[in-house]
DNA sequence: ATCCGTGCAAAGTGTTTGCAGCGTT
DNA sequence: AACGCTGCAAACACTTTGCACGGAT
């Protein structure tokens, strides 16, 4: 069960190109760059504005459109995964290709931070579903909304110093 | 375990008003048919657009803007929730009262139709996260993505035909 | 008389698209 | 020369906001 986290990034970004010219994609540097960008933040949920500003960096004349079109290109591809915590912006999220990625989110309703936690067995339920409704199960999303850890440290010594 | 299912609109309706005069809100006009659009549609799983076209059949002079806050106010007072499918608009679901409201999404790539199913035992999974993560939680969201059994009828049918 | 709630229109935000120019084949 | 890709700006879709008016207390 090899994960993706064992390669090198130029590894990884030589499966991606390989994925790409095979359904007739070039990498382009931009493209390159994006990648690499995801790549350099596995653990973080970018926006396509913050892809946008590190990328910039790397690559100053880049266009904001054009972020977005290689986010949406690699998600077309399944390279990338775009999600919504309902914040109004879309985010982007790094896929493992062997396909186990199925990360789940612990989002806190205090300080907004986005935790993953790793995979679980879902795969029971998964298989009642497709029994019970008939229903082809291919993907899934597990997110938690509560209070993380720091945040319930700060409150309880705010109830302490109140009370 | 008495669920909202059991009770009349009205009745849902008197709930309802009884937690918005408590905060210090009224139960307008325009408030009431929206949840009334809201309960008579539990299944469903509108955008605030197209609450707000089925809102204007039964109060013509209504906004959008109003129904917008409207919704604001009922997610606030986790009377609803706003979820994000992904699709560009915020969809919105009643939550039943007592809280047991958790219900998961089938939602299939092909049709794109959402259908709901029933909460399960995610509990224990939720204490796990308590006890590992010290992160402590609140509400979760479970989709899974797949295809229906409608499109998986019509899918078969022509792989027979092309086959 | 006060104050919340409303309708309307304008502004805001995130995202997509049309188009001319560029680079690679 | 053809064609995909890009940058820019304009267009778009959804949502929020400012403001003056109206209705209830």
């Amino acid at each position: 069960m090899a994960s993706n986290r064992d390669k090198s990034i130029s590894e990884q970004i030589d499966d991606i190109k390989k994925q790409l010219v095979a359904k007739g994609y070039k990498l382009t540097q931009q493209r390159e760059v994006t990648v690499r960008v995801l790549l350099e933040h596995e653990k973080d949920h970018f926006s396509a504005e913050e892809v946008f500003l590190l990328v910039k960096e790397q690559f100053p004349e880049i266009g904001l459109a054009t972020v977005y079109r290689t986010l949406e290109l690699l998600s077309d591809l399944q390279v990338v995964e775009k999600i919504n915590f309902g914040d109004g912006a879309a985010r982007f999220d790094l896929r493992s290709t062997d396909g186990s990625h199925h990360h789940h989110h612990l989002i806190c309703t205090e300080c907004g931070t986005v935790e993953e936690i790793m995979e679980d067995g879902l795969l029971r339920l998964e298989q009642q579903i497709e029994r019970q409704y008939g229903f082809a199960v291919t993907d899934h999303r597990l997110d938690f909304q509560g209070v993380c850890k720091e945040c319930r440290a700060k409150q309880a010594l705010n109830e302490q110093a109140a009370g």
